[in-house]
DNA sequence: AGCTCATATTAGTGTACACTAACGTTGTGT
DNA sequence: ACACAACGTTAGTGTACACTAATATGAGCT
């Protein structure tokens, strides 16, 4: 009854002997998404992404940096450490493999497979991880064409355009709103014009004219203006012929 | 991107909505196991069984009464209640139905595949648990032989003989003890008959004698008296030809 | 029946992680 | 330069669930 491929698999060095919970992990994942450049994370912006109060966030940011997770500047917001990016690195290819192996062999789409990945992805183990990924031949995206990260902690860097260099037909992936102004912000995320969202653009005005882009989730349309169509960073998705 | 399967599942109507913990879950499983003839499970046992001290289970024990969950005769034991029963049920489906997988796919075998089992079994959703059931044409049995409950929360139940009955010749599967008497219940252990392992009946001596029995996981031998044979009811699991 | 010991329960504590309310900080606009 | 809104942190609380130490209970032996 043993498999031959359970001898061959090469699981990843066990550089993390404390196990994280679930919360650290959801809060390294965020942190990650929110500081993709470099940049800092703010408490608000990790309390609005996994939906908690900022004193809660506040809290954890203390235990996170005591762990060497994360180095917080006060009032400033946080990064990862390259301990906390490895271990933020890990939960991503996780949560893509699991994307990926539930979509392609369980029948999963993907607007109902996020949320299962999103259980799984503190639960599996790594061995099963690494079963998953050598069952598909260790593949390098996932359903939704983000990369997925190697076992070893290495992520393919996609290049990001602003919604206002992109051209008509272009499928984008909005990945980053450039601007901290809250006006804007508010705009934006009332137009569903945030982070993950897909759009494909169907017509630019000329002379830094508006962009009008078609909403893939809900199918309408958003017309935004070159301001802020500079401040909206996407991955390219795909190019119409 | 839709899956056809996936509009024909049918999932287990949706009777638990307060959303149980992963402690609630494993009590609930170990007071199953424990309890399995009708009797009652007491605190030490499961306190073992979970390897906790007896004071966390009187807590949680009172937590578990409160959720109607158990019915609890303080000093003597605990009994599920039929929610209860449902529940660890569902989470006992859960878990057959993942080691069966993880065996048949993922190339798991059955020494290593329980404990991955064991931290999925709180993580998977009830769809994903169906589909995974559906996808290997709803079985009946796990990787150990041990029934699978159907997603409307009935299992067959096996029956049981004891070791004194089997004849040689026999695979067996330890399931109960059946004294609480500690001086035998340690011995018992001592020898490494505990429910849960698997033995073969190599001999029996004439006239009420004593069998001898190879035990599976280590391939040692023990002999074992007409009288305490009695108390080991085991699971038959194949007879030699 | 009474004593004793194994077992169960209660008391009190600690940790992780959430919350609200109260208080600091900072950058922006006049 | 200063006031104030917006944001961040600290204080204090609550819940779930574990632990050890102390206490209560009941079953078996004399």
């Amino acid at each position: 009854m043993k498999s031959d491929i359970s001898r061959s698999l090469i699981l990843p060095a066990s550089t993390q002997q404390p196990v994280l919970s679930r919360s650290v992990e959801d809060y390294l994942k965020a942190i990650f998404r929110l500081s993709n450049q470099g940049g800092f994370a703010t408490t608000s912006d990790i309390a609005a992404l996994l939906a908690l109060s900022s004193p809660s966030v506040s809290g954890m940011v203390k235990r996170l940096s005591e762990m060497g997770l994360i180095e917080h500047v006060p009032y400033r917001g946080v990064q990862l450490t390259s301990q906390g990016r490895r271990a933020a690195l890990r939960m991503i290819r996780r949560h893509r493999v699991l994307e990926l192996y539930l979509t392609r062999n369980l029948g999963y789409d993907w607007d109902t497979v996020h949320n299962e990945a999103e259980r799984l992805e503190h639960a599996v183990s790594d061995e099963l991880i690494e079963r998953m990924a050598a069952a598909m031949g260790d593949p390098h995206y996932d359903p939704h064409g983000d990369p997925i990260p190697t076992a070893t902690g290495d992520i393919e860097e996609t290049e990001l355009v602003s919604l206002a260099e992109a051209q008509v037909g272009d499928a984008l992936e909005l990945r980053q709103v450039g601007t901290q102004d809250p006006a804007r912000l508010r705009y934006f995320a009332e137009q569903g014009l945030v982070p993950g969202v897909r759009v494909v653009i169907t017509d630019r005005q000329p002379f830094n004219g508006p962009t009008t882009v078609l909403l893939n989730a809900s199918g309408t349309a958003r017309i935004v203006g070159q301001e802020l169509a500079q401040l909206l960073s996407c991955r390219l998705a795909g190019r119409e012929a």
